[in-house]
DNA sequence: TTTAATAGTGTAGGAAATACACATTATATT
DNA sequence: AATATAATGTGTATTTCCTACACTATTAAA
């Protein structure tokens, strides 16, 4: 037996303090109208990798982003004309680099919008359990690993990146232990550069530096 | 486009101080007489978690046994005939509650077998590749979590749970830290049995407390 | 009774996690 | 110029966890 097969993606930044999740407005039916994740079908002779490319750019305009498989969802219920097996895909973008670039290349969605992940609009389809499975996985895979830096622009305070590790991890973090514990995994690189715009001190920018990044965990 | 459309199974235990998978002779073409992984097609108006009980039960004979969703797997030339969406799944299950429940009673496979996952033989599709995948994830997932009890028989000694530890991580550990840590966790009951059948002084078997483990995670 | 094989146990040193409070600095306001 | 505001940036003591490391105890078999 066959079945029709779908793509969707969870792409998730951080923005003015908050996780946000990029929506689609759907142009058909059925969920005429609603929000719903960018995703549509895989081509009979597209490997799947190829199919996540692709569809990403037509539903978004975004290019060359990497993507984690997350789940595959198959309920029989999921679609009125009956079962669509949709594979989920997983990206964290930095909102300045993908900010101007964002657009839809297709009929199909209408707009596509940021929505912080603590304030959903209703979604089609099943499309809110795989938001709230994408979160848990994340939590998971935080700690000392480069996924809070995914979600940062390239150069970022502390304090941003404390907050993005408390909006994974959903809890308050002490600054002082905080700070000491970045510093000891020395994925930093100490900027002169200071925050622009605010009306009190400015903090310092850091950047990631990915080769120490990567000879800690190639020992590994 | 429509694609067909299987679950896989993979199901891991610990068995002779090794992590054994099981697999089937395959009995039809594409890849007859190879060794893959139990699997079939999902019917057209079945759940997915359905059609894995269901297609567990008919390639093994194996029936209510927790199954996680590992990956879907979607290669355009995974099968001669076209693309095979394959969604598998993982199971943990204990030697001694299975062994004498394992049948095929589906005449698209010959025989069951368990195979060191060290030793595998050639096999069809990109089942070894599965395999590897689920290796990873148990990898990942094993410090402090029930994992490796659910590979264990009910009651056992410390040192079949340092074998099962030391099999997925892949390394050696130190006896008395093993123990202190194992201790701390508070997850074991200690019985008041020994080891029997042992040539040489035997060991104090013991049992996994479910309630104190779930105490333990449900605060977080 | 000896041998072989595994079970079972403690301590000291180092590293990392936690709890906790105040002076400093840049800007905006009066 | 003085003041208020809002966030930055910093240290220490305590506890907990991790690691390294070696010998005696027990049982069955020879």
């Amino acid at each position: 037996m066959q079945t029709h097969f779908t793509i969707d993606c969870v792409i998730l930044t951080f923005d003015e303090g908050q996780l946000k999740v990029l929506l689609a407005e759907r142009n058909e039916y059925p969920y005429k109208d609603w929000w719903a994740l960018p995703g549509y079908f895989v081509n009979k002779y597209e490997e799947m990798e190829d199919a996540v490319s692709r569809i990403l750019f037509e539903m978004t305009g975004l290019k060359d982003i990497y993507m984690d498989q997350l789940a595959a969802f198959a309920g029989v219920k999921r679609h009125p004309e009956g079962r669509i097996l949709t594979v989920a895909y997983l990206a964290l973008v930095q909102m300045e680099e993908v900010k101007n670039k964002i657009s839809s290349g297709s009929t199909y969605m209408r707009q596509l919008k940021w929505f912080p992940v603590t304030a959903l609009p209703d979604l089609a389809f099943d499309h809110k359990e795989i938001i709230e499975l994408s979160l848990d996985r994340l939590k998971k895979t935080v700690s000392y690993s480069m996924t809070p830096y995914e979600l940062l622009p390239s150069k970022f305070t502390l304090t941003q990146l404390q907050q993005v590790y408390e909006a994974l991890l959903n809890k308050q973090l002490d600054k002082r232990n905080f700070r000491k514990k970045i510093n000891n995994l020395g994925y930093l690189k100490e900027l002169n550069e200071f925050q622009k715009g605010v009306s009190y001190r400015a903090a310092k920018l850091y950047s990631f530096d990915k080769k120490k990044f990567h000879k800690t965990f190639s020992q590994d």
